[in-house]
DNA sequence: TAAAAATACTCCATAGGTATTTTAT
DNA sequence: ATAAAATACCTATGGAGTATTTTTA
């Protein structure tokens, strides 16, 4: 059986006239006539009772319509969704995320997206920047947003999202009266809170390279994996830290922020995926983050 | 687009392997690198990536994958349930009966034809025979239980079930109280419950001639159309009745049931079908009724 | 370089055309 | 007698084969 078959079958049981068909099929009516009867015989049945005044589903036709219908509506179905997913608009995602992003710049990514791509079905899965690295490697995740700089020979990183850093005091600190911003070089006695360099070294390599240009190492104290927990030490008064500043979108009464004086590094929210990818989902993300996200996060978030 | 492509876009898919696929598909490997450049060429899309170490299907490519399983699962459905309805095996049965054997001959032949024809949906309606043979003309029915006899020069009519004919009478009449067989002669002066003979002449007739072989034709007073409800008007003691045995199934305690004496007519029910019917389920129905039902037939229901 | 897909061409099977017959009213 | 489908036969498109080239790891 061929699909010109059940094109055939389909012309003819609307028509219920050879002849009508075979015009409407633009061939002659003999050669639709033979290849009904091919298909008649391969499925050892009559679709059609022929008489001069009328040509008649039988039963089992009209069953057989109904499914040819089904079938064409099929193909036609399969090739839509070919195209779609071969341009990115239909698919899956399957996209990693850092907790810091996860209160202001992922929702807004997320928003934007969807709202361009509704069929795109986006798996989020939350993992530090070397956690992600590594799901690269199995081939676990599709695109991940991770704290730059990362370096790896098998991941394209742009740069998408860059942040001042604020200090982070507890409210009952010496220094959470003063107005305007701080100066690092008053925090070279206080204890660090801050993650473990093996989950993430855009971070740590910044807040120590920012101490350094101070004049100091940082003392280090408790160690969390997450951002938002480290803000969580620094409420109970285990220390102080140096965050990005969309950290503020975790409300915590025990906490002040301030800006640093005289600070010019950001933090740096890039986006990673493999070299070798292929998905145009992928490149259609990429794309879209290029033309709308990238533009807009020329504006920081500052303290008010 | 043809099957032939889908077939040879599943054969590659499963092989990633050109070659490979050629060999299973029983054509040499140019032609189908034709055919599937072809189908690549109608979508607008590539469906593999082919390098020298691997065939690879894009992700426009497995989404078509899924959907070309499901439209040859669908072809191959459509095959097998137009040979079904072909063969009288699946479909739909529009089924008219009369009230009287409501509780007894219909329930066996549903369920009996039910359990070797689970797939065809039987459309159930409940009309005298004069009905029916009116929705034969409108085509509105398949095959109608009627009361026979019956004379038509469109329908075929087969005898399906004989049974005696018996005296019901109210628990109050002065004939109730004797036992064994009541002679036909003794109720010249009751007064007969029938039904009109414009809703069936195959019961009217046969009461008819009943008495009339007695000597004498019936007094009647109220006439009501179904049987059942006949043996309602008994119970409330506007008359007697004659009727087909099998109406003790109908429950009543103000009524008693009595054979009736050299009695040889009985109330024959029968199977009527157009004679221009080409639907292989009526004809299945048929067969199976003259198989199934009309031999278990010669058991006769009487009085116990 | 070698394995595999793509290309070039050739051939023939068969879809489709033309002419005619059969069929059923 | 006639309208329509089936049959017979012919034509030619394009699917499939063989030989060869291109590709890329």
């Amino acid at each position: 059986m061929e699909l010109r078959h059940l094109r055939y079958f389909i012309a003819v049981a609307e028509e219920l006239h050879f002849g009508r068909a075979a015009i409407r099929l633009q061939i002659s009516q003999p050669p639709l006539s033979q290849q009904i009867k091919q298909l008649e015989t391969e499925l050892g049945l009559l679709l059609f009772s022929r008489t001069r005044q009328r040509v008649d589903l039988t039963a089992a036709g009209k069953s057989f319509l109904k499914n040819a219908y089904s079938i064409m509506n099929l193909i036609d179905q399969a090739c839509e969704e070919a195209k779609r997913v071969d341009r990115g608009e239909s698919g899956q995602l399957i996209l990693a995320f850092t907790g810091a992003i996860a209160f202001d710049l992922l929702p807004t990514i997320l928003r934007a997206y969807q709202e361009v791509y509704p069929n795109i079905s986006i798996i989020l899965k939350q993992m530090t920047t070397a956690e992600q690295i590594k799901s690269f490697q199995k081939n676990a995740i599709h695109v991940g947003l991770v704290v730059m700089p990362v370096t790896s020979e098998s991941l394209n990183i742009e740069l998408l999202h860059e942040e001042p850093f604020i200090v982070v005091l507890p409210k009952t600190h010496h220094l959470a009266q003063q107005k305007g911003k701080i100066n690092l070089a008053n925090l070279v006695n206080e204890r660090f809170i801050m993650t473990p360099r093996n989950s993430g070294e855009g971070y740590y390599d910044s807040i120590i390279s920012l101490c350094q240009s101070a004049g100091f190492s940082p003392k280090k104290t408790q160690e969390a994996e997450e951002l938002h927990t480290v803000v969580s030490f620094v409420a109970s008064g285990m220390g102080i830290a140096i965050l990005p500043s969309s950290i503020q979108f975790v409300k915590n009464d025990d906490i002040v922020y301030f800006p640093l004086q005289h600070n010019f590094q950001t933090y740096n929210t890039g986006v990673a995926w493999s070299k070798t990818e292929v998905s145009p989902v992928v490149h259609s993300f990429i794309s879209f983050l290029r033309e709308s996200i990238i533009p807009d996060c020329s504006r920081q978030i500052l303290i008010n």
